[in-house]
DNA sequence: GGGGAAAGCCGTGGCGCACTCACATGATCA
DNA sequence: TGATCATGTGAGTGCGCCACGGCTTTCCCC
């Protein structure tokens, strides 16, 4: 990821995503949930639930954790956002209705999470199951670490 | 992993081997630290710190979670257990000391974890995260699905 | 060896975050 | 208008940590 880039780019693709995700599958794109993606947007950091909450609250309503929580569920249901298990926290997806499986470069020093989608991961991933055979449903790859813009930044350091 | 097995052994060989990494590394292996990784190899299920908190309360003496929550620390620390972050529990390692990453085969149906060791597996992880310039310090690969004796099972029954 | 500081371990109260259930109300759509 | 879905609300559980204090072990110097 880019230092800088002009991020209301990324805001409005991934708002413009989701209209078009949920007219397909033909689910209410309502006010809340489009609120809680765009804050869950604002940055390329995992946002954590009570962080929504606190904001919903400062846009003056009421909120209480189920309001936040359905959301969220939705919007992984519709493969808009992604939860970092590691984290406890949530991410939107760059591309969203592509059939992927998720995997995250998360850095520990800028917190910027990137999402990947290596096919040579992915074979990999298959074939450990498969020699075990084990049929995967779901799964969880979270790689912790140090991101390239960081580790320069702390040469220049 | 088989259906039936001696599982002493398995809680035997976990102890001796925690034994054995305790004093490689001068650290103490204390009496509730040797409880609490005995409860977690009860079975090979990952086990819930509340669950060990319970367990220690129901021994006779008082449990409060840092009481837990410390020895799992140390534990982990020495690398005798492993955190699994998708079910926010926890489960002995079969082979501490190497160095290894962890990846873990989860059954939702019987629960048991299973720790694999890929060699193909963790080359794609490195090589995808060197792809992105990314230094890993961490990683969590954890796969839901079904294991072979699960699958085994419904088709029997 | 013995005394005492230092370090490490553990008990305890309390708290913040993560998440869910149950119920009631309000908005949408057929 | 009735059915369905979305949201508000109160309450409660599970997860994990901080801060403080007491106890034990270790270590070092006399």
């Amino acid at each position: 990821m880019a230092h800088s880039h002009d991020h209301s780019v990324c805001i409005d693709t991934a708002l413009a995503e989701a209209e078009r995700v949920c007219a397909e599958n033909g689910s209410r794109f309502t006010d809340l949930r489009r609120r809680i993606l765009k804050m869950i947007w604002q940055g390329h950091k995992a946002v954590k639930a009570y962080d929504l909450l606190d904001q919903l609250a400062n846009e003056g309503g009421s909120a209480k954790p189920p309001t936040v929580y359905r959301a969220l569920d939705f919007l992984m249901e519709e493969g808009l956002v992604h939860k970092i298990e590691s984290l406890n926290a949530y991410i939107g997806c760059p591309h969203p209705g592509d059939d992927h499986v998720s995997q995250f470069l998360i850095c520990d020093s800028c917190e910027n999470v990137r999402e990947v989608a290596s096919d040579e991961l992915k074979e990999s991933v298959l074939s450990a199951a498969s020699e075990a055979s084990f049929k995967i449903r779901r799964q969880t790859l979270e790689l912790h670490g140090v991101c390239s813009d960081c580790q320069k930044d702390k040469q220049a350091a």
